[in-house]
DNA sequence: TATTGTTATACTCTATAACTATA
DNA sequence: TATAGTTATAGAGTATAACAATA
């Protein structure tokens, strides 16, 4: 009720959340990226890696898309996987225009060395909180990519 | 109890949930970043100016510290809001060491405008969520707050 | 000597514009 | 013509290494 009663300075409210939250995202982004060590790709083509890895082979749209990058950019981060033998493009037999990218077994096996390594510290710190906290985050998670896919 | 009983299922989930939250960030941060309009300041220089705004005057060491680059990347972002003319240096009578950053007037402005336009879409995402959803983000912002400072 | 900050250089990531190849 | 992808170029953001100025 008190919801809609107080029409603007709830829009205040959730303008404030707002703000609010893209600087968390914004902070811990980067604290992510600082968490890089040396001779790991980086994050964007560890995040497209990681993506063929789980999924199988994408074309290059299809990654564009989930990344939310254009097309050129994608195919550059594509450039540095496939230099680096980590993945490999192939022609789609049915549309010959399409490229289908896919993990090489290298690139495959960095992603379950990768993975656990680069995020250990975030796992430490998500062991010590409350479960309520963690619940809170996991529901966070959820939101956040269902607000980035609209 | 179970939590403590389950040690290593447990531990897998927490780095299971670790990596799903990763993955949602960068999701998230991305769109954010796609989000920006031509013209607009970066977002490292963004939030470096809004810093400013915020809490006035502070040194280079203490920008670096806070948004955990090295200082010589924070004295490159620096150096794109003065030549824009959005923030100012100057030396601290104190220390001859140190330089002040403080935000001009020109800058200030600039975040006031700025602010709201740029999380536009994404406060109206907000504002259609259940309240217990707005809650778990606020409180999410909150946790990662402290793991990005930590 | 230690601290504070800067510049030089190089890499990742991204965008726009212009292009090729296939449908 | 429309779609899928690439390359050229430019700019933001970051790091390391080497340096200058001040304490």
């Amino acid at each position: 009720m008190s919801e809609k009663a107080s029409g603007s300075a709830a829009a205040r409210d959730v303008e404030a959340l707002g703000e609010e939250i893209a600087a968390a995202i914004a902070r811990i982004y980067r604290r992510f990226r600082s968490e890089r060590v040396s001779g790991d790709l980086g994050d964007a083509a560890t995040a497209v890696l990681i993506l063929l890895h789980k999924k199988g082979p994408q074309t290059l749209t299809a990654l564009s898309e989930h990344e939310h990058v254009t097309p050129a950019s994608m195919s550059q981060v594509v450039n540095r996987l496939t230099t680096a033998d980590y993945a490999a493009r192939s022609r789609d037999p049915q549309d010959g225009r399409k490229v289908l990218l896919s993990a090489t077994p290298l690139g495959s096996e960095l992603v379950i060395a990768a993975r656990a390594r680069r995020y250990a510290w975030f796992s430490a710190q998500l062991a010590e909180l409350p479960k309520d906290d963690r619940a809170a985050l996991a529901r966070a998670a959820t939101l956040l990519r269902q607000i980035a896919d609209s």
